[in-house]
DNA sequence: TTATCACATGAACAATTATTCATATGAAGG
DNA sequence: CCTTCATATGAATAATTGTTCATGTGATAA
């Protein structure tokens, strides 16, 4: 976190306080580390994979775990990720969950970023 | 990447061969790794707040290190995953490096991740 | 060339994390 | 009650990864 040995402190912008100003400017670390939170959550292959198998409906865990080729247990482990992170939102139904999409800034997100990968 | 013991193979879907059907839908593995990854990429605080900081200017190295109080090598290094993935590009201006957002693709994702994060 | 500045990079370490295995919880039916 | 099915969870392990430290590279100026 500190600062290495020796800067030069030979700042290349403009203006004698260009970088407090710049500093200032960006929001609080508490919000930029949520923000880093929320797209960890989406940086790993299977929870991609476990929102977009809910994409079109709702599915119950074990069949989640079938379409995935996946042990339930770990489908579960992420879906409680995806639940702290209010990706995904779940009913009971008897002894079934059945989990979806907790709305469509998921969609929004999975679409925008596949439209980079995509090039 | 096996399946567990015993599953029930008790498929709640509707219709015989709907889980296949549903994997079938899936894209590529391959699409879906460079989709998590490309969200991994966003999901470090550091890199978040590098990519803020040239939101509005492009900076050389040095000054993004003063702008977050980070090493100059830590700064390089996530510059190095940042390029990997195509969110920022750089040119050279005597010894100093500059660096700049890509394209707006960066700013849509970073906007829509604030909008779930401030909820 | 030699010295210095700005940046890049390799190795090592610490911290995080995804999976597996085993077990616990909770609901429905007998 | 007891059993079974569906899911959740705790512990342990293996793999990934961000930072630091030290050093390398490349450009400018004397």
């Amino acid at each position: 976190m500190s600062d290495q040995a020796s800067l030069p402190e030979q700042a290349h912008l403009s203006g004698n306080n260009a970088i407090e100003t710049l500093r200032d400017d960006l929001p609080d670390d508490e919000i930029l580390y949520d923000l880093a939170e929320l797209f960890r959550v989406f940086g790993d292959s299977t929870r991609i994979k476990i929102l977009y198998a809910l994409f079109e409906s709702e599915l119950c865990v074990g069949d989640i775990a079938q379409v995935l080729h996946m042990s339930q247990s770990s489908v579960s482990h992420q879906l409680r990720v995806l639940k702290a992170s209010k990706l995904v939102k779940f009913r009971r139904e008897g002894k079934a969950v059945f989990y979806s999409l907790d709305d469509d800034h998921v969609r929004s997100m999975i679409a925008l970023g596949m439209e980079h990968v995509e090039e």
